[in-house]
DNA sequence: GATGAATGAGACTTCATTCAT
DNA sequence: TATGAATGAAGTCTCATTCAT
């Protein structure tokens, strides 16, 4: 086997073939939450998957229980992922303005829904009901950072009174909606974010 | 109540009409549009189509050629049906505030999303592109219609200058999130469309 | 209903529409034929017969009780009528040659293969052992016609005195391969019906 | 013999190989043409093909994407052998005569016709344009091969100046009709071969 | 005579999952 | 770890057949 360097140490620049592999598991987790945020459960075959990671289907399963558990698995590391930098963002310093911006950003270059409810279609009979429980409950987490910062940039005065569940959704579903704001308002992710938040602060109504 | 086959000798053949009000295929229209857009394409069996119509899946191929085909109706018409009722509404008199309110709430009382991308998701295979293209084209012509609004709006000057596509599109993807709104932030649709409109004309920055 | 004339004596030249209309049950009759021989008993649908005769599928139903009876009716009666005529031309005067010619010529404009072993293919499990037997007996009756016809012709010197079944064989598979030989032999059946007999007669050996 | 599930716990997976000595895939070919051959396209069900063969119907579909594609392989590989094994036969050395009743007498032993014609009726709808155009290839190939031999036999003085298409159509037609020969003329395949070959060289005509 | 609407059995095909190696 | 070969359940679709009108 090729080990250079026998320390934990990394080498600055491209890695070498061998070292940039990450475990196979995480390569598949990775695979498979994209596949599955784009095509839904049902609409991803678990050797779909597996070609894409180059090994083969039983590998999937030497991982992984089931579809349905690689599944839960991949979209909530996937939330966790999306909950922690978006947390990050917000907990930052800055104007409010900025980091809802920023966000909205981050969210728009992954080009792909994160509302669990589409994704989740027509799982019904294939998760159990705690799995189900578990993923709606990662979306409701990551929602309700974005009302507390909602409720904090209020008190902070940096927001108008509005009621703070409310501007989280609407911002929270425009962002869902991506693919076809990117598609029918502007291409460009920065401008199209600069756009919603822009909308979304001055209102349209007439003052 | 109509119970089918009171025994186990279910003769072939047309049954006696019996009390049928509505035509066989706009009941299987109706039903299969229900069914897939709370379940997507994948998360419907034909069966389950038929029995909720009391046929058998045969008679469903009767009336259609697939079930691709099957789908592609049903949501076409359903699309047509809410762009007409919608146009409708738009085209009304009163404020716009009243008029896009109207639209939420008959919107919300549907409780299931028009969210094309979403519904189609994993469709990719079953669908020719003629007909992805044309489901694409029946919510983009029900965005345009929500842009007409916003810009005759503009005009009017019953709304700032803000971009129409923009507003638009923030409007239509929160619609298209009834699901998650209903659930976590008001269960009442008219209230949440009241609240939901509040938001969009006063914005959330301060004055 | 229009009719014009009610002796039984007909006009000459074309008859009018509703006169040449030959009864329903003999239009389907011919129609079966022709498919099942083009396509075999299973590559049939009776939808595809009743299309071509401009009825509708039950309309078959009601003359005939079941697709199999369908088939053999049709298969018998076309049986029937080669048969007959077959042997009008072998009965009739001039040398054997020439009748054989002949013969050859109405089959080859056929251009469909009378091979009851090709035509009954998977038809096992659908037809009774009685029908299965009439219609193998139907071809057998017309390579008996053939069989006898050498006999004969080798009494009277006409031909050498090889094995009239043999001989009968050969003549009748050819017949048989019309579509092949159509294709790549010659294209015009009468050439090719005289190339066949010349063979035939003349051999292939040195003399 | 070889039972397989003696209750009704049959365990998934790959089972222990057993004695096996042919791959599954070659077993599958074989029994596949077989079938095709005796019963059409549509006379044969994929699952009969899997019975016999011992295996699931799904392991029919891992080797093969489809019926048609089992259809047209398995049709090929038989037509590549037939050519094979014709090729050497004709090309070797002893008179035209011996060398044609020994094609004779192996294929009359198949019992079953290679008439792609007749195979392949009723498959329009079901292959593919360039498939048809591969099946009626190679029994085209097949009949070449014959009237290369008929033209190198005239050449070398063998046989007479007949036309060498219209002589190998003769002689391949005959083969074809194997099963109502072997019923009606001889049930004895050699002395079947050597009728026809004795017919076929001297021809019925008087000298 | 003729038809439209319906049925049920069965065919083809897909796919998650398993297991010997 | 990894894989190729296999399974069974289920889903889509076809088609001969029936029957009230």
């Amino acid at each position: 086997m090729l080990t250079r360097g026998s320390g934990s140490t990394k080498r600055l620049g491209r890695p070498r073939i061998a070292e940039q592999q990450e475990p196979t598991s995480t390569r598949i987790l990775k695979v498979a939450a994209r596949f599955f945020m784009e095509n839904g459960f049902e609409g991803v075959k678990v050797e779909e998957i597996a070609e894409e990671c180059e090994v083969t289907k039983a590998v999937v399963y030497y991982y992984f229980n089931s579809k349905a558990d690689l599944f839960v698995e991949s979209m909530k590391s996937t939330m966790e992922m999306v909950y922690n930098s978006t947390k990050k963002i917000l907990e930052g310093n800055g104007p409010f303005y900025d980091r809802l911006l920023t966000v909205a950003g981050s969210r728009l270059r992954l080009a792909s829904t994160l509302d669990m409810h589409a994704i989740m279609r027509g799982t019904e009979k294939m998760l159990t009901d705690i799995q189900r429980e578990e993923m709606e409950q990662a979306e409701f987490r990551l929602y309700e950072l974005l009302v507390d910062a909602f409720k904090r940039a209020a008190n902070d005065h940096e927001i108008n009174n509005i009621e703070p569940e409310v501007g989280a959704w609407i911002y929270f579903s425009s962002l869902n909606s991506t693919y076809f704001a990117l598609q029918h308002v502007h291409s460009n992710p920065q401008v199209l974010a600069k756009s919603l938040l822009d909308a979304l602060f001055s209102g349209i109504g007439q003052t």
